[in-house]
RNA sequence: CGGGGCGUAGCUCAGCUUGGUAGAGCGCUUGCUUCGGGAGCAAGAGGUCGCAGGUUCAAAUCCUGUCGCCCCGACCA
């Protein structure tokens, strides 16, 4: 070890090493150089990949699939993922946050700790270890930096604190799809904040929420805020960051009118204008096969808006509760779980209570003469000679009115908006758009601080507990995003900040051509001590083959270098997103410039 | 979890119904020609047919089990 040092030692140079040296200029053994990266391509796409970013990320050989959600990067695909890291790395710790690495591995007496344990579902994965002790894989780590804080943190004066990690999660998703946009292994950016108050949970929301706006313009992506349910996780205030995308898997509402946008599942609309006076009679009609709203609607010949249905659920005491909803209309889960009568989370009432309820088989119920509490949704109250459920096996009532027919319902939210349904904020039309959520920003409150008992002292020397913001990003999941939003038939368009390389060189003809090979390599050498990411496709391909590779795998930046051109004094310059090349001047000057943003 | 489908060469798939000892295209290797948007010719390498059992003289093929992967559904009065 001794007799080391000073060999070693004396091999360093006795100056830094300068940029232009052998090491940045990249020598034959440069991974710069695309005759020693390990890229594979391929043509054909392959048969399980449905949306389009997993089968580019596949073609390109960004990504290889182990097992179902669970991927290999490749070093294409690292060098994207890392950026998108860099990117999120650099923002949060301008923005005050701290950055810690939390263990992936969870003994399970915090979950229990938290009752986690016990809510999660079988997306958690649980494991054992050689002395039979339960532990998790985090799939998210509140119990973690919760007890952190616990121990850590005493006074009032180590408040606030904001500590993030960009660490491995594992969630045993019911079905992995997409590639990596829904993958059970995922890379994720987590944050957690405390306060001693929800004025300072409130100001960084507000920063988070502003950190994040900025990573997400960085990256080069459009994206939404929308207001969002909390979820699992718990707690009161939260917006989602969405990437706009056919292939989302969120539906989302945003209004033409107004900057009001939100997840479907907490989407609202204003209530309808006040109920037209009855009209009709009521009237009993024979629907012996019709049971669904549909069904009903096409057999009498009228809209399916002038249906009533009633959805059955358990009640908060037990009983049971009926959601009258009108027939164009879907029950949104998340907003009848939150009425206080009805039981959360949500839990549909058997075939046989029903019948037990309403003498009458499913498919046949209504609000006349019901034995069960009805709560409609502001829509279904405002219905008027509507048609439902007769409470009779093989009829329905036409002609049907609130107040007079039935009794007069509570009212609340509990539908899905519809496309066209009115802004609540009064300002235009909701118009449903497809996301995918690449962030979510919460605000917990003391819900974790308090399940482990966390405290500090505040001024007075009073013990307090902290409330807590949460904030997420999905790594992995931003670079797939990225992609369902820049692509061509050709292959990926990267944004500028998150490609792998900035500017791909084809010299066309280097084997036959002195010339061309010799203003390849001067160029190539050139850039690299510019410190450019440069990519040199020194494989030696055909010109076909290497544009192909070149558009696939997205390098924002092209120079051709070929004898035509060269005889001119030019290289061919094209942008990955322009339709046609253009001649510049055949010095790595020129081809800076074009790289100048 | 319920329903459906698929596991055969690196990739995409044929062969299975009617058992007889494995094929195509692409890719890969070598040579020659070619060289500005996925070239041509020639010669090659490459498969315990997911795994285990069973039936049979004989199994990729038929039967049973098992593992893996994919798709659909989980909103219904």
């Amino acid at each position: 070890m001794r007799g080391q040092r000073p060999a070693l030692k004396s091999r360093r140079p006795s100056r830094p090493p300068q940029p232009g040296s052998a090491a940045r200029r990249g020598a034959p053994g440069s991974p710069m150089r695309l005759s020693q990266f390990p890229l594979v391509t391929t043509k054909e796409t392959p048969a399980d990949a449905e949306v389009v970013s997993h089968q580019l990320m596949l073609r390109a050989g960004m990504i290889r699939k182990l097992g179902a959600g669970i991927y290999t990067w490749l070093p294409l695909g690292l060098r994207v993922l890392q950026k998108v890291e860099a990117i999120i790395r650099e923002e949060m710790n301008r923005a005050g946050a701290h950055e810690i690495l939390m263990p992936a591995v969870i003994p399970a007496e915090l979950w229990q700790e938290s009752g986690r344990w016990a809510k999660y579902g079988p997306e958690l994965l649980r494991f054992k270890d050689r002395h039979q002790r339960d532990f998790v894989f985090g799939p998210t780590h509140e119990e973690v930096v919760t007890d952190l804080i616990r121990r850590d943190i005493r006074s009032y004066k180590q408040l606030p604190v904001n500590f993030y990690q960009i660490q491995t999660k594992f969630r045993d998703e019911i079905r992995p799809r997409f590639g990596v946009m829904r993958g059970r292994e995922f890379l994720m950016k987590d944050a957690y904040s405390f306060h001693l108050d929800a004025q300072d949970l409130e100001r960084e929301y507000q920063n988070m929420r502003a950190t994040y706006a900025r990573i997400f313009t960085r990256i080069g992506v459009e994206f939404r805020v929308v207001k969002a349910d909390s979820g699992a996780i718990g707690g009161d205030r939260s917006e989602e960051f969405h990437v706009l995308a056919q292939s989302g898997e969120d539906v989302l509402a945003v209004s033409d009118g107004s900057d009001y946008a939100a997840n479907l599942e907490a989407a609202e609309t204003r209530p309808q204008s006040a109920r037209l006076p009855a009209a009709a009679a009521l009237e009993k009609v024979s629907t012996p096969t019709q049971k669904t709203c549909e069904e009903v609607a096409a057999l009498l010949g009228i809209p399916l808006s002038s249906t009533l249905k009633l959805i059955v659920v358990k009640g908060r005491d037990g009983g049971l509760v009926a959601l009258a909803l009108r027939g164009d209309h879907t029950l949104n889960a998340i907003k009848a779980a939150k009425h206080p009568n009805v039981a959360a989370p949500l839990a549909l009432a058997s075939d046989a209570e029903i019948r037990a309820a309403f003498g009458c088989e499913p498919g046949f119920l209504g609000p006349v003469g019901a034995q069960v509490p009805v709560i409609a949704d502001h829509a279904a109250a405002a219905l008027s000679d509507f048609v439902c459920g007769a409470n009779q096996s093989g009829f329905h009532l036409r002609g049907v009115n609130w107040g007079r027919d039935a009794a007069e319902p509570e009212s609340a939210d509990l539908r899905n908006v519809v496309d066209g349904d009115p802004s609540p904020d009064g300002r235009g039309r909701l118009k449903l758009v497809r996301g995918i959520e690449v962030g979510h920003i919460f605000q917990n409150g003391p819900l974790y601080t308090q399940a482990l008992g966390v405290t500090v002292l505040d001024e007075q020397g009073k013990a307090l507990t902290p409330t807590a913001g949460c904030y997420g990003i999905g790594v992995t999941r931003v670079v797939a995003a990225v992609i369902e939003q820049c692509h061509d038939d050709r292959g990926i368009r990267w944004p500028e900040a998150i490609a792998p390389f900035r500017v791909i060189l084809c010299p066309i003809g280097a084997e036959k051509s002195a010339a061309v090979k010799t203003a390849a390599e001067t160029l190539y050498a050139e850039l690299l001590a510019a410190g450019v990411e440069v990519l040199y496709d020194d494989r030696g391909l055909r010109p076909g083959p290497m544009f192909a590779d070149a558009d696939l795998i997205g390098i924002p930046h092209r120079i051709v270098i070929g004898d035509k051109g060269l005889a001119e004094g030019r290289y061919e310059y094209k942008r990955r997103d322009a339709q046609t090349a253009e001649p510049i001047p055949a010095t790595s000057a020129a081809v800076l410039e074009k790289l100048r943003p």
